[in-house]
Parts: C-alpha cells; sequence; structure tokens
RNA sequence: CGCGGGAUGGAGCAGUAGCAGCUCGCCGGGCUCAUAAUCCGGAGGUCGGGGGUGCAAAUCCCCCUCCCGCAA
C-alpha cells in the first residue's frame, strides 16, 4: 500500500480528540463515527460530544449512528475503508462491524495491556496505585481488550496525579503511538502479537454508588479512590447533612485516637481520621457552592473540626 | 420551562426589617534571640445589578446577570 490508508475514526470524549487529531497526519480520514448528542449540563440540553465537535472543525463527515445495525454498516462499507482506529468509543461493536475494514480495527487502549482490560482502565490504575501506565495500540478481536498487540509505550504516574491530568497524558501518548505504529501496521512492517492473558486484569464500568468515602477505609486507598474518581462519579461525605464533595486530599501514616471519619486540625490543616492513617483535606466543596481550599473552609465553618464526617 | 443551592470587606462564612458581624489574612505597635506563637490597635464592604413596598430593606415582592450541587 503505497497511498494514505483510508480510516474511519470511532470516539467520543475528549480523550479521544488528540487521537483523531494523529490519525489526520497519518492517514485519510473518511468518516467519524461518535455517540449521538446526549443531554448534557443543567437544563439536559442535548450536546454533540468532543469528538463530534473536533470532526466538523475539521470538515470530516460525521456520523452519529443510534444502533449499528445494517443501515450503519452500509454507510460505513460505503467510504471503503481500509482499517478502522477506535478510541474510547462507547459502545461494544458487532462482529459484523468490525470485519468491515480488511485492516481491522486498531484500539488506542490507555492502560499497559493486558493489565486493566474493561471500560475504566485509567481510573482502575490509580486505584490499584500502578506507579506506571501506558497505552496500548491493539488490534480488536472477538474479546474485549484482547487482541494482539501492535505497540505499547509507558509513563510514569506523578505521586498526587489525578484521573483528568493522567488521561490528558494518555491521550497525548496514545496520539504518539499511533503516529509512530499506524503505517508499519497498515504495511505489515509490524506484526502485531498476542497478549499474555494469563496476566490479563479486569475493570468495571465506574457507578455513582462508589462516590460515597467510608472513613473506615485506609486513608492512601482513600486518596487513590479521590484520584480516580475526579471528576466522575467523585468523592464526597457529608457534613452538618449536606453534601461535602472531597476534591483533593493527601494521605499520611499518621494514626489518631479519634474515631474514623474525625476532623482534626494538624498544622492548620483539616485532616480526617481514617481506618488507617489519615486524610489531608486539601479542596471541598460543598453542594451548591464553589470549590475551596480546605483551610478557608475550616475558618468559614468553625464548628468543622471536631465533627465526624458522613454520619 | 428537569429538581435544587448560592452571590455579604482580600479568602471562607453568619446575619429573615431596626447602627453590617465572625474566623483567617493584611497594616501598625507590644512582648520576644526569634516566630506561623501571643497581646493591643487599625484599615478595608455601593451586602451581584435594576425596580418596587415599608418610617426603616442584606433581610419582603418583581425582573436581570453570574456561579454551583443533583441529574447524565
Amino acid at each position: 500500500m503505497n497511498r494514505r490508508p483510508r480510516a474511519v475514526f470511532f470516539g467520543t470524549p475528549s480523550f479521544a480528540v488528540p487521537i483523531l487529531e494523529a490519525l489526520g497526519g497519518v492517514a485519510e480520514i473518511a468518516a467519524v463515527v461518535t455517540q449521538p448528542d446526549q443531554p448534557a449540563g443543567r437544563g439536559q440540553n442535548r450536546q454533540p460530544s468532543p469528538v463530534n465537535r473536533r470532526a466538523r472543525e475539521l470538515g470530516v463527515p460525521v456520523l452519529v449512528p443510534a444502533k449499528l445495525d445494517h443501515e450503519f454498516i452500509y454507510q460505513f462499507n460505503a467510504g471503503k475503508p481500509d482499517l478502522a482506529v477506535l478510541a474510547a468509543y462507547g459502545k461494544i461493536l458487532p462482529l459484523a462491524v468490525l470485519a468491515v475494514p480488511p485492516k481491522g480495527f486498531v484500539n488506542v487502549h490507555p492502560s499497559l495491556l493486558p493489565r486493566h482490560r474493561g471500560p475504566s482502565p485509567v481510573a482502575a490504575t490509580l486505584l490499584a496505585g500502578d506507579p506506571v501506565t501506558g497505552v496500548t495500540l491493539i488490534v480488536l478481536d472477538e474479546e474485549m481488550d484482547h487482541g494482539p498487540i501492535i505497540a505499547q509505550q509507558t509513563i510514569n504516574i506523578g505521586p498526587h496525579e489525578h484521573r483528568p491530568a493522567l488521561e490528558r497524558r494518555l491521550a497525548n501518548l496514545g496520539a504518539n503511538v499511533l503516529r509512530q505504529a499506524l503505517l508499519p501496521y497498515c504495511h505489515g512492517w509490524l506484526q502485531p502479537q498476542p497478549q499474555n492473558h494469563a496476566l490479563a486484569t479486569f475493570c468495571k464500568l465506574l457507578k455513582k454508588t462508589e462516590a460515597p468515602l467510608t472513613w473506615k477505609e485506609p486513608a492512601d486507598m482513600l486518596e487513590r479512590k479521590i484520584r480516580a474518581f475526579d471528576p466522575w462519579p467523585g468523592t464526597h461525605t457529608s457534613f452538618n447533612g449536606r453534601r461535602l464533595k472531597i476534591l483533593d486530599a493527601e494521605a499520611r501514616a499518621e494514626s489518631a485516637a479519634n474515631p474514623p471519619g474525625t476532623v482534626i486540625i494538624d498544622d492548620e490543616t483539616p485532616t480526617v481520621v481514617c481506618g488507617a492513617g489519615q486524610l489531608r483535606l486539601k479542596s471541598l466543596q460543598l453542594a451548591g457552592q464553589k470549590p475551596t481550599a480546605a483551610v478557608a473552609f475550616a475558618h468559614g465553618h468553625r464548628d468543622f473540626v471536631g465533627a465526624i464526617l458522613g454520619s
């Protein structure tokens, strides 16, 4: 193949945008497939996905199928794609769709496969406390995140990095990997290698019910949740009967006699006693209010220090 | 019209009609070898904007702007 390959891009959230842009650099984008406009924000107005917006700016045809049915497959086929690239599309693809492009589907997955297969790999990485992560390019097969590996690159995780920052870095890394590996794969210079399935781990879709913090848990686990669940489903507790979001905090090993959930003051910083260790609060948000620094929050709420959260 | 909370000195909050307050910060001074500690004093606010009712409005009524939680 000497010409630029024709590719169809599947993706939805902002994570997929840099990857779409990178694809435009190495291939001819026949079309972009993304999720239909979803009700979002206050007022529940329907909003196009970030990938949809970017694709329009780039002047690329956009398909927003509600179902991946025969009509969609017909349209997909009509673009005569050599391959498809998929990054966080948000739906499982039927085999009939996977079978359309001759070179298959290349998936940009933000974890070091076979670790963290599934729909929430970045959150799972942070929850597990992994010191490193990365991006893996695979060829999709009939099982979830199971196909052979085209390329993989690794990055370190910052000691207190939250998911949005890590996701942005992984998106850029994914764009790089795609730029470097896609054409070699298309030309057959790069043979995909099977994953070591024995080492596979799996993650589940995040649920809103995981958002409330349980202070009996160890502080380091709670810090991981705060970093992994940012910005959704978020982490919160309750204070004076109102929902209190914990936006940022750091675990420390110190122990205290107070029961879990008690707010103590440590060197000016409000700190919550946990099942093991303590959580130094850095940024909080009371329902309906703006995010505030934890120190300032304690100044305004004189009964905060000494309170037992989550009760 | 999806439901709901909010806007008060630099920051965070209290204050449902009767002189605009609290914690922190800031400025000046005391104490001190020194200090984020402590003591005394001080500056700083058209109470988001506009209209209305009242002898009197941060507070009650109407309109507007901006911010946020739930919900996805």
